[in-house]
DNA sequence: TGCTAATTAGCATTATTTGCAAATTAGTTG
DNA sequence: CAACTAATTTGCAAATAATGCTAATTAGCA
């Protein structure tokens, strides 16, 4: 997405009021990389300015997203999160912390399927799953993952 | 998944009955290519049995998660989707009607990020948005799409 | 300074999924 | 075939995620 000022012309080429609620949610996202849900960013949100509610958070999202300026991610695990990051890139989740990492992927824009010509294509996602450097690291030193969770429970798991 | 009678011998083989639901549940499951949400299910087994609860079709449906006989597919729009076909495959989502179809990728699997080389993958998903030629065919006979929602509202859409 | 349409906050509501406990039952044993 | 018991099913409450709605507030403009 855009910078804070720039967006806040956006907004006003719109007709749309600069709150300061908008706007400090402009800043929290503005090259944020760490996928947040709606619940991170109010918290973030409410350390700043309290009082702030969870409501608007949502609508100036969803309102970002009308925009262009961010994306949903909706790899599992209950909540969506943000992306700030529009341009062509891709995703790589950690089954064990949850992190999401944005990726680059030569060619991913030309995939198609073998088969299903009559689909129309507009846009190409790749998402891989794995292990994290950290989590890697972490599991090598003993801390072995007991309780393996079933599909669902793993993928809720990341979320608390 | 396995046929019903082959999964009947792997739920004896780890001490789980064989009971009505299960095996109803199963039937519905078996070769399903529609990407049913629990609800889908739910609506379809209460049809031949009248009485069976909810409860149980999700239960059923994560313990065929846990012995691999089922993924999970969750692309947005809510409810978890399950998908019987857990070979080597992608999905083509029609944003306009929803449907989920499944489609092979050639050098999927071998997809790598340019960069972050430090995640170990397990596993790489493609996801293709689109539009599918049914709801391409009923566009160009002139019943546009008014009233473009949020991303958010889109992908919910096609919940209902 | 005042006006007004846009926005916020708060609460209710919907949707999805799981937790829990009591009642039921599949499969085994005698 | 009857009895037993652990597994299963139900039904309901609860947790989570997100939106609808409305009264109160406020940004931006005249």
């Amino acid at each position: 997405m855009q910078s804070p000022a720039l967006l806040a012309n956006a907004y006003r080429a719109k007709g749309r009021k600069l709150t300061p609620q908008r706007q400090l949610i402009f800043q929290l996202m503005h090259e944020n990389e760490t996928h947040p849900t709606a619940e991170d960013l109010y918290a973030q949100a409410s350390a700043q300015m309290p009082g702030i509610s969870l409501r608007t958070v949502y609508q100036t999202l969803n309102e970002l997203a009308e925009m262009g300026e961010l994306q949903f991610i909706e790899i599992g695990s209950g909540a969506t999160r943000f992306d700030p990051n529009v341009g062509d890139h891709h995703h790589a989740v950690c089954d064990s912390c949850g992190q999401i990492r944005d990726v680059y992927v030569r060619g991913a824009a030309t995939l198609r399927p073998t088969d299903s010509t009559d689909f129309v294509i507009n846009e190409v996602g790749v998402v891989f799953r794995g292990i994290c450097s950290a989590c890697e690291t972490s599991r090598r030193k003993g801390s072995s993952q007991r309780g393996a969770k079933s599909p669902v429970q793993q993928a809720k798991a990341s979320k608390k």
